[in-house]
DNA sequence: GATGAATGAGAGTTCATTCAT
DNA sequence: TATGAATGAACTCTCATTCAT
């Protein structure tokens, strides 16, 4: 890669993060490509330079977080571990960036309404292998004999539901810290799955 | 009440279910007042004579399933019910009106953005209310012995979590049906807490 | 036609009217709907409540005014005279629309470039409809011994030909008065046609 | 001229190609000088280094091609044939140029739409200069008694708004050959003038 | 000479809201 | 009470043009 286009890329990284940022602050729907630009002192039109419309530069955003975090839960899943440290570990991570990226993350929630066709699929199809990491680490622990539940699907989605939407009430002023929430959790979800 | 009243009363009842319809139909975003008239076979204009303004509309659509909501879960925990049948039959009334009122649910989720300063305060309280009863349903449950949680906040927040976050995959198409989504999730959380 | 729908189809036409003058003033592509609002004293907001988008309000300005020449030259078509009488009246009905109409005529020139799929179809079919008038006119003089041509369609497009051209450089500042222009185009046609 | 010089003529005349290729697969309004450049495989920055702006290059481009055709033309006319001839030749050559330069040629139509006060008037002048020629054939056959009009500039003005409706409709798919049409418009056009 | 990047003005379009009738 | 009509602000997107490097 070129310093021309690395420069490009991180400029394009940079939009990237504004926008985050911006869909944080102000929501998905309220975050307009005036915002967007001007939390990083350009004009809209220069976003165009970089992405073709402003759902691309959404769909880019919500990419960039869901396949990092599939990296990394990817990653736990290959680890040598227990079935029981695997779910914590893989819920922890998951929480972490439920709350760290709070608005993004929630692009994934209804992706019908905000993406055309063209992304839809591929979005959909990336969601459901990111949940299907959680399916096997499921499978997995049912075959050591560390779980036991009696429907794996459905473990998992109460399992994804109920971390997806701790970024609906979380804030940094609760009285939780991240930490604690991430053990709370992690216990429960052990509980069940035992 | 005059009769006069009582015809208003009915035609805001009329609007609200059509705009929970059409909130249902398009997604929040993009119901449009004229989707909203045009299901009454009204004009847009005509909704200013009812409601000051499209966010009252809106507010007064969530007000009303939350309240539907909150007698109905209130009545279950005045019944003579373990705790444990308290919970079953909570989590599956809850399951059911997420799964019904689906995207009308959802103004529930990020009410800090769709609503100004005016509404929000009450909202907020009245959705800690419905949340407070499910509080004291696991209280109840520890203090007579049947549940046994390390945190109470943090469990009724798991199964509320996990519940909203139904309407998200759930479709009729789905290989569960209503009863059978709501008999796992019962056994889960009851695991979860026992 | 109530009261209502007779003053909305006033309303529209004098959308039309105005849309035309603009399109004559500033050509085609320069002609904004803020401009054609701005003639009417209106906001450009306003023209959507009687169209659609520009496309639609373009074509019908180019449909009214293809729909009244044929219907002209249809009736002269129809009438009791000889086949160099009808061409001849056709001849200066056609120059005299395409001089008053003289920009608003040329859309029809590269329908192509300006309508999308939806509208393109039916423009051009009229359009052929149009000219298969004159076609039918050439014909008949062939037949009745009048005309002696080589080929119909290209006696034909000659006419047309010139014709539409006449906008390009007619200017009522021009040596030349309507009337004398239709007389000698008249003539030259049927010297050609004989 | 230096060889620089030279080397900018070249490119000059290349970008021409590229603007007239362009412009006649978008029309003229929907090509974009990023078109234009990409053609040559340039970035649009780059054609401001040999055109004052967009309006300096199309009117270069028109510039070029009328001149040329104004060349072919008056090189017939200084041909030692019968005007008859020279109006046959010219006819064609004109048809060619029309057809193969379709939409660049359209620039000629609405100079006045297109461009500023600075090019127009030189526009005009050579347009006229270049229908001169014509009306310098037909003068010539009528004062050689091969040509019988009424009135000059009138025919001079048929001959051309006929030729050049061609590029409206003609297309290499049409059932004419280039020179079929050419032949039948000559053959219309002297029995017009005869 | 040429490029990548950015600007800024303006276009079409949508929609909540208002108001005379 | 309700409607038709209109407003105005906001939004996405396009493109000729500029300029440091």
């Amino acid at each position: 890669m070129s310093l021309r286009e690395r420069k490009a890329a991180k400029k394009k990284e940079d939009i990237l993060r504004s926008a985050s940022l911006v869909i944080s602050r102000n929501g998905y729907h309220n975050a307009t490509m005036e915002d967007i630009a001007a939390e990083l002192l350009m004009t809209k039109g220069a976003l165009y330079y970089y992405f073709k419309n402003k759902e691309e530069l959404l769909y880019s955003c919500h990419d960039l977080i869901l396949s990092a975090a599939m990296e990394q839960v990817e990653a736990i899943f290959s680890e040598d571990l227990s079935s029981m440290e695997k779910m914590k570990k893989a819920v922890k991570t998951h929480l972490d960036i439920a709350i760290r990226e709070k608005e993004v993350f929630n692009l994934i929630v209804k992706p019908e309404q905000l993406f055309s066709e063209e992304n839809i699929e591929e979005i959909i199809q990336k969601r459901d292998q990111y949940a299907g990491i959680f399916d096997r680490i499921i499978a997995e622990g049912v075959k050591r004999g560390e779980f036991n539940v009696s429907d794996k699907k459905m473990a998992r989605m109460i399992i994804l539901g109920a971390t997806n939407w701790v970024q609906v009430w979380y804030s940094q002023e609760g009285k939780f810290s991240k930490e604690k929430i991430e053990d709370i959790y992690a216990e429960y979800f052990l509980k069940m799955l035992a």
